[in-house]
DNA sequence: GCGGATCAC
DNA sequence: TATGGTGATCCGC
C-alpha cells in the first residue's frame, strides 16, 4: 500500500519521473483502469512532450508535495493504531454501518443521464465526413475528442500539440458554442419534461428525478429511460446513455435490474474509489496510501478510516461503501449562488501597463456578467497565475456593493500593486459576499419592473436585452468546462458500457443530517486541529443538490462483460467496442433518414461573434430554470500541513 | 475574512 | 509550437 515513499531521497536520479507524475501529467481524466498496456507508452509520450516545461516542474512540484503530504498521514496512521482496539473500533463501526443502512430510501428513482461525447457529437451532426475519423474539438485545450481520437489516448482537457504527437492525424475542429448550446437547450427542454425540477449539471448531463413521471405515466424506470432516449434522438439526432441502477421496489418483483440493498453493496464493492464524486486525483492518491483503492476497501480500512475520521470522513465514505445517497433532486436556485467572476490566460506578461490591460478587459467582462445576471457583491478577489504556474489570490472586502468595472478594476490594481513585480499568464476577478439585484423580497423597484415584465424569470427578462441576445445563445447553465466524459475511456476500455451515464444509486437517508444523529454528520464532521499534519477530509458531494448528503453518482463500470447496449435501439449486444460501433453507425444511419426531414436544420454553424465560454443566462428555452449555473460536487476537503 | 487547495464540469 | 474557465467548499489561520 504504501505507494512511493515520500523520501525522495534519490540524488543519483536527477528527475526521476515518479509513476503518480507521469499519471497527472496525463491529465485529471486519468482514471484508472484499463489499457495498461497502451496507456504506458500514452504515458510516456505525454511525459515526454511535456518535460522542461514550466507547467512540467509545476507538476512536478505539486506531485513531491503531495508525496510528502502522504509521508504525513502514514505516520500519523501508524502512531494512531499503534495501542489502539481494533477490534473494539471495527465492531463499533459495524454498529454505525447498521444504522446507516437502516436509513436507506430505495423509494425514489433518480438517474443521471448523460449525451455521450456533446461536442464532438454535435460536431459530427454538422459534419458527418468525420465519421469515423480521429478528431478533437478545440484548439490549443481541447474541450474533446471523438472516439476514434481517444483510442490514441486523447483527451478533453489535453493541450493540442500533445495530442498531435499522440495522433498526427488527428483533425482540428474548432468549438461552435452557439450550437451547443442550442442543443443544450433542447435537450434540457426534454429532460425538464421528465422532472420539472430536475438539476441540470453543465451543459449535457443532470439529474432527474423520475419517481413522479414513472407514477404517472404507468411506466418502470427503464421504460422511461428509454422513452427519454429515444425523445432525445428524435428531437436532437444525438444519443444520449443512462442508465439504471437503480428502481423503485415494485409490488411484484419481476426486477431485473436489482435495486436492493446487497445489489448495491456487490455494485460498490469493486468500484474504484476514484469513481466516486469529489475524490480526484489528490484523494485518490491519499486513500491508496491508506490502502483504499476501491469502495469495498473502505469497509477493510475502517478501522483506520475510523481513527483517521477528520482527515478521511467516515461516514461519507461508509454512506458511498454502502451506496446510499441523496435522494433528492432540485434545481439551482439562484439565490444559492456565492460567486460571480471571470478570468483570462495569455502569454505570460511582464510589463505593468499590458497587465493593467488584461485587468480591464476582465473587468469589463465581469461587469457586464453582473449587469447582465443581476448581481453585486461586496468583497472582490483578484487572482493570478505566476509564469511558473502557482496560483496566487489576494482579496478585499469592502463596506459598499461593487459592481462596475471601473471599481473592479481598481481594486484588482490596488491589490495587484502590492505583489509586483510579477510575472503572469492568468488574471482574473471574482466577487463574493454577493446581493441579488433582482430578488423581489428585498427590493421593491426590482418587483415593480418584473411584474410588469409579466415574467419571473430572470432569464426572459435578459433575453430582451439586446446586447444579451447577440453574445448569448447559450444555455441555461454556464457551459461546462471541457471533460465531458472523462471516463469513457475507461468504460471503452473495459468493454463496458459507452457512454456514460447513468446512475443513480438512489437511496438515501432521508436525513443523516437532521435525523437521528446517531450518524455524525457527514457532513461537516467535527474537526478538531489534532495534528497539525496534513490531513484531508473527504466530504459528501453536494451533487443532485439540496441536501448535503452525499451522492454517490456512479457511473458504472463495465463489468468486463462484454455486453454493450447500443445507445440507439437499446437492444444488447455481446461484441467488441468496434461490433459496437458498427452496429451503431447503423442505427444512427438509419435512424438519421427517417428523422432526417422532420427537423432537418442542418444549420450552419454560427460562426457569428460568439464569445467565449457561453454565460450563464439567455434562453430562448420556454421552460427553463432559473440558472444553475456551475455545481458543484465537493467533498473533499483539504488541509496540508505546510 | 483571507489564501491555498481540491474538485466538478 | 506556450496546458482553460466558472463556481463551490473546506481548512487553518
Amino acid at each position: 500500500m504504501a505507494s512511493k515513499l515520500a523520501t525522495e531521497l534519490e540524488p543519483a536520479k536527477y528527475s526521476q519521473e515518479t509513476e503518480s507524475l507521469v499519471k497527472r501529467l496525463a491529465g485529471p481524466s486519468s482514471g484508472k483502469a484499463g489499457l495498461a498496456k497502451d496507456q504506458t507508452e500514452i504515458n510516456r509520450i505525454i511525459s515526454d512532450a511535456s518535460k522542461g516545461s514550466k507547467f512540467y516542474e509545476n507538476e512536478k512540484k505539486k506531485d513531491k508535495e503531495l508525496t510528502v503530504r502522504i509521508d504525513k498521514i502514514l505516520k500519523q496512521r501508524d502512531e494512531a493504531i499503534n495501542g489502539a482496539d481494533i477490534a473494539k473500533i471495527e465492531a463499533d463501526i459495524d454498529q454505525l454501518i447498521c444504522k446507516i443502512e437502516s436509513q436507506r430510501d430505495l423509494t425514489q428513482i433518480i438517474v443521471h443521464v448523460d449525451m455521450d461525447a456533446f461536442f464532438a457529437s454535435v460536431e459530427l451532426l454538422d459534419n458527418p465526413d468525420l465519421k469515423g475519423k480521429p478528431f478533437a474539438v478545440g484548439k490549443g485545450i481541447l474541450t474533446t475528442a471523438s472516439y476514434d481520437a481517444r483510442k490514441y489516448g486523447i483527451r478533453s482537457g489535453m493541450a493540442g500539440f500533445i495530442a498531435k504527437k499522440l495522433c498526427p492525424e488527428l483533425i482540428f475542429v474548432p468549438n461552435h458554442y452557439a450550437r451547443y448550446s442550442e442543443l443544450s437547450n433542447q435537450v434540457m427542454d426534454i429532460f425538464h419534461r421528465y422532472d420539472p425540477d430536475m438539476c441540470p449539471a453543465g451543459c449535457d448531463e443532470g439529474y432527474l428525478n423520475i419517481t413522479s413521471y414513472c407514477e404517472e405515466h404507468s411506466m418502470t424506470a427503464e421504460e422511461c429511460v428509454q422513452d427519454m432516449r429515444e425523445t432525445v434522438f428524435r428531437e436532437t439526432k444525438l444519443t444520449m446513455l443512462a442508465k439504471i441502477c437503480s428502481d423503485k421496489n415494485k409490488p411484484n418483483g419481476q426486477f431485473q435490474l436489482e435495486f436492493d440493498p446487497e445489489s448495491i453493496k456487490s455494485f460498490m464493492y469493486d468500484l474504484s474509489i476514484r469513481k466516486v464524486p469529489g475524490v480526484g486525483r489528490v484523494n485518490e492518491r491519499l486513500l491508496d496510501a491508506i490502502g483504499i483503492k476501491t469502495c469495498g476497501n473502505i469497509f477493510t480500512q475502517r478501522a483506520v478510516l475510523s481513527l483517521m475520521d477528520k482527515q478521511f470522513g467516515l461516514v461519507f465514505l461508509l454512506r458511498t461503501y454502502l451506496g446510499i445517497a441523496n435522494n433528492t433532486v432540485q434545481a439551482h436556485r439562484r439565490e444559492e449562488r456565492k460567486s460571480i467572476g471571470a478570468e483570462r490566460t495569455f502569454a505570460s506578461l511582464e510589463n505593468i501597463q499590458k497587465i493593467h490591460d488584461k485587468l480591464a478587459e476582465v473587468a469589463a467582462e465581469l461587469e457586464s456578467d453582473m449587469d447582465e445576471t443581476g448581481w453585486t457583491g461586496r468583497t472582490v478577489t483578484l487572482k493570478f497565475k505566476l509564469d511558473t504556474y502557482q496560483v496566487c489570490t489576494r482579496a478585499k472586502s469592502l463596506d459598499h456593493w461593487v459592481s462596475k468595472k471601473e471599481e473592479l478594476y481598481a481594486i484588482g490594481k490596488e491589490l495587484l500593486a502590492a505583489e509586483l513585480p510579477v510575472k503572469i499568464r492568468l488574471i482574473g476577478l471574482r466577487v463574493t459576499k454577493l446581493k441579488d439585484l433582482r430578488d423581489t423580497a428585498t427590493n421593491g423597484i426590482k418587483r415593480f419592473f418584473e411584474s410588469a415584465n409579466k415574467d419571473e424569470s430572470p432569464r426572459k427578462k435578459a433575453r430582451l436585452d439586446p446586447e444579451e441576445f447577440e453574445d448569448n445563445d447559450n444555455m441555461d447553465e454556464a457551459m461546462p468546462g471541457y471533460h465531458e466524459n472523462d471516463e469513457t475511456d475507461y468504460k471503452l476500455e473495459d468493454d463496458s458500457l459507452e457512454g456514460d451515464e447513468v446512475i443513480d444509486l438512489t437511496n438515501t437517508l432521508e436525513d443523516v443530517s437532521g435525523g437521528e444523529t446517531a450518524v455524525s454528520q457527514t457532513r461537516r464532521p467535527p474537526h478538531s486541529t489534532s495534528n497539525s499534519h496534513a490531513s484531508s477530509k473527504l466530504e459528501p458531494p453536494k451533487r443532485p443538490r439540496s441536501n448535503s448528503e452525499a451522492k454517490p453518482v456512479i457511473k458504472p463500470i463495465s463489468k468486463t462483460l462484454e455486453m454493450h447496449e447500443c445507445p440507439i435501439c437499446g437492444k444488447t449486444l455481446e461484441t467488441d467496442n468496434q461490433g459496437l460501433n458498427a452496429h451503431v453507425d447503423f442505427c444512427l444511419s438509419r435512424g438519421a433518414i427517417m428523422e432526417a426531414q422532420g427537423s432537418a436544420t442542418k444549420s450552419i454553424k454560427d460562426t457569428s461573434t460568439y464569445k467565449g465560454w457561453p454565460k450563464p443566462e439567455s434562453s430562448t428555452k420556454s421552460n427553463s430554470k432559473p440558472s444553475t449555473f456551475g455545481k458543484t460536487r465537493r467533498p473533499v476537503a483539504s488541509k496540508r500541513g505546510k
